[in-house]
DNA sequence: TTTATATAGAATCAATTTAGTCCTATATGT
DNA sequence: ACATATAGGACTAAATTGATTCTATATAAA
C-alpha cells in the first residue's frame, strides 16, 4: 500500500498527457474525453491543479488548461503536493499531537526522514519522464534537474 | 500524502518497541500500555504481524509475542507489506483493469518503478534502524503555513 | 450587447475505507 | 479447574474519498 488517491493518480495521467504538447491548451472537456473520466471529476483535478500553480487557466469561449512550466520542470512529487495535502508517510511526520505519548516516541524523526528520502525519489520524476517508455528492466537514474542534491538521507 | 494508515504507524512503533529487546515476550496488554493504544487496537495488529510471521506467539497464560527475527532482519517495507495490503502507489500499478482507457494508458508502467523505487528505500530500513537516534542533520522543519514555491523545498 | 462557452469555487451526496471494539474459541501455565 | 492470553472473525462508528451539482465570473464571437 501507501497509497496515492485515485483523483492523484488521474491528475498524474491528465499531466502527462498535456506533458505532450506543452504548448497546446486543452478544455477540461477535451481531457476528460482523452484519459476517459467524467468531465466534472476532471474539472475537479484540473482546477486544483491550476490554483497550485502548475496550470495556467484561460477562463472564457475558447479557453482552458495549459502547463505551467516544462513538462521537465514538473515533477510528480509536486503533483502530489498539489492534489494531497502536505507530502507525508504517516500523520504524525506532518502535524505532531498524533503520537500517543508524543514525547516518548521516537518514531516521528525516523519517519520525517523516510518522508525526506521518498519525496527525493518522487521529485526527481518528471513528467517528461513520463512520456517516455519505460526503460525495460533499468533502474532509474535521472534526477530533475531542479533538484541535483545528493548525499542527504542516505539509503541507497 | 501518500500516507500509511494509523494501524501500520501504531505497527512501527510497537515494533521498534520490541526490537529494543529482542528476545523479550510481550504481552498485548504490555505493548499497549508501552506505546498508548487501547488493548483491542494493539491486539489487532499484533495478531496480524504475528499471522504475517513476523511475530512469534505464545498462547496461554505468560503468552505473548516476539519478534520472529533479529531487528536488523525486519524492514519496513515488510511491516508495511503485513499491514497494508500489497505494496503500491496507485491501484492501477498493483492491478490492472482500472486505468479507464487500460491499453492507452503509458503510465502503469511508470507506477510500477516508482513502486520498486519507494519500496527499495523502505526495505533498505530496518527496525533496529527505527531504534537508533535519527543522525542529526537537518533540523525538523515545521511546516507551518502553506509554502507556495514549487522548486527546492528546502530539504538541505 | 447578447449569447455561447469555459473556468472558479463552494457545497453536497453517496460509497468506500478505516479505526476501533466485541465476541467466541482455543491454548497453556499454575 | 481456573486464570490468563492469543486466534479469528464479525460488527459498528467515524472519517475519507469520489463524484456531482450549483452559482458566479470571465471571454470570444455573433
Ligand atoms: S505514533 Fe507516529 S511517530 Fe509516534
Ligand atoms: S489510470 Fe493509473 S496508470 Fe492509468
Amino acid at each position: 500500500m501507501l497509497r496515492l488517491s485515485r483523483l492523484t493518480d488521474y491528475g498524474t495521467v491528465i499531466m502527462a498527457h498535456m506533458a505532450r504538447e506543452p504548448g497546446h491548451v486543452y478544455s477540461a472537456a477535451e481531457l476528460a474525453g482523452a484519459v476517459g473520466v467524467a468531465l466534472p471529476t476532471a474539472s475537479k483535478i484540473l482546477k486544483t491543479l491550476a490554483r497550485k500553480a502548475l496550470l495556467h487557466s484561460l477562463r472564457g469561449a475558447h479557453g482552458g488548461y495549459l502547463l505551467a512550466r516544462p513538462p521537465r520542470e514538473i515533477s510528480i512529487a509536486q503533483v502530489i503536493d498539489a492534489l494531497e495535502g502536505p507530502f507525508g508517510v504517516t500523520e504524525c511526520s506532518v502535524a505532531a499531537g498524533l503520537c500517543p505519548q508524543e514525547n516518548a516516541c521516537a518514531l516521528r524523526r525516523h519517519w520525517q526522514r523516510i518522508d525526506r528520502a521518498l519525496r527525493q525519489t518522487l521529485d526527481g520524476l518528471t513528467l517528461e519522464d513520463m512520456t517516455q517508455p519505460v526503460p525495460a528492466g533499468m533502474p532509474e537514474r535521472r534526477r530533475a534537474q531542479h533538484d541535483r542534491r545528493h548525499r542527504s538521507d542516505g539509503h541507497g
